[in-house]
DNA sequence: TCAAGTTAAATTGTCGACAAACGACAGTTT
DNA sequence: AAACTGTCGTTTGTCGACAATTTAACTTGA
């Protein structure tokens, strides 16, 4: 009995199993990575055809990729017009946020429900220790992506599958934005110092306690990330869109 | 000053825009009504050559339908196999009500704090009476779409996009795993009842109350369903999937 | 009879091409 | 001068066909 094949987990650790359709993913990886590293800027046309020709495929996976980063937020589509790089204002941040908060203060508290704090310190830990060393080399981009791993980490283990799918959507729109960020917004230490302060209320294994940290944490996040939008909207009314080479 | 052109709000109510695009939408639609209708049941092949063959159409237009309809939550994709309805297991559900809770409680309370609640009230009481004027008929399906449409008044007027976002998302899914109840969890007038109640706690003006009014009704609403499809699944352990004709 | 290996049918992923639609520019009219 | 109309080039929306992959059936062997 014990010889017959395991039908339920995976044999061995098998290969990314690079399937046909993963072409369509890697363009939207690419595409992806251009728009959160600010290659792409918010506005930027993205051209079916131009991106096929670059890439040296036909426009059907590009299409598809761009429908892809569509519905993950990052680009729009106007009819018969095709694909642009989505334009993020200082209120869109603020709804966003405004999820946000919702979302993670109740994984928050779900993930001290259903016991699963000791499991996830370690790992928050160690993002910790990525984050302040990312924002020591000046990588704002990086140390916002430790960031946000490292909330994801909560997400991920509070249990609640939706919610994750959720706050991926939100994070690679938030990460998005960023590419419009040259500073960080506070000391690295001082990022670090709070959110030791998340992991220590969840410690305290009190629903209303993790909450609470959430609550404050995200808050002030919000608070800083929609000022910093709303002075660089009003220095940029209405940037016009430029062509992608 | 009183003859300016009117920039903000639209000037005669344009007509509906029909893009060309229309077509992968109208197949959307054509494919979203199969499902929420029950004729696609959960684990069903949507073949995309079958759909374009039936529809007249290549099937391009039927691919990128699937795409968008898989983003909405309504079907899966597996590489190589194609798109298959999704099946919703009770967890599924729970989870879905969990994040609808976190949702809707706090569109509840923001419709409260931006003082739209006077605006949306005569329309809450419409769509109470297509409610039950439905449920008189028998029509289990039509009467949750109605059940969806108030609660996607509150979530809408609540003034944050990403809320009312997430929400169809939801309700899509909701409302197609309906598709498998053949009958009506409560009493019609009780439902109704207790749609009033929230309408009271969203005219007493205080956010405590609307969310405390939300997360009792949403509730109960979680608790009836996600048990009523654990029975179902003790049933139904692993339904065989069909080919679509 | 059952199992494994092989072959065949069906379906998806990708490609190149065509026609409709949009935006820009210029010409005309009031 | 301003607004409207017609044309032109570019890009998308759609199509049919080919190649790769999966599923199922079929054959072969013990």
């Amino acid at each position: 009995m014990a010889s017959l094949p395991d039908m339920t987990s995976k044999p061995p650790p098998l290969f990314p199993r690079l399937a046909r359709d993963a072409l369509s993913q890697r363009i939207a990886q690419a595409l992806t990575e251009a728009i959160v590293s600010g290659r792409l800027k918010p506005g930027d046309r993205v051209s079916e055809s131009a991106i096929a020709r670059e890439m040296g495929t036909s426009r059907a996976p590009v299409r598809e990729a761009g429908r892809l980063l569509e519905s993950a937020g990052l680009l729009v589509s106007k009819a018969n017009r095709g694909f642009f790089v989505r334009t993020i204002t200082a209120d869109d941040l603020d709804s966003i946020y405004e999820l946000r908060l919702c979302i993670e203060r109740e994984a928050a508290a779900r993930l001290v429900r259903v016991g699963g704090v000791a499991g996830v310190v370690p790992d928050l830990h160690l993002q910790l220790d990525e984050m302040t060393g990312r924002s020591a080399d000046g990588q704002v981009i990086h140390q916002i992506a430790a960031d946000l791993q490292f909330h994801r980490l909560i997400v991920k283990n509070s249990g609640n599958s939706r919610f994750l799918a959720v706050f991926d959507t939100l994070a690679s729109e938030i990460q998005a934005s960023t590419a419009l960020i040259d500073r960080v917004f506070d000391d690295p230490h001082k990022i670090a110092r709070n959110h030791l302060l998340i992991i220590d209320a969840l410690e305290t294994g009190d629903e209303g306690e993790a909450r609470a940290a959430m609550d404050y944490h995200i808050g002030v996040a919000r608070e800083a990330v929609v000022k910093h939008f709303r002075v660089l909207e009003a220095g940029h009314p209405a940037p016009p869109p430029r062509k992608v080479p």
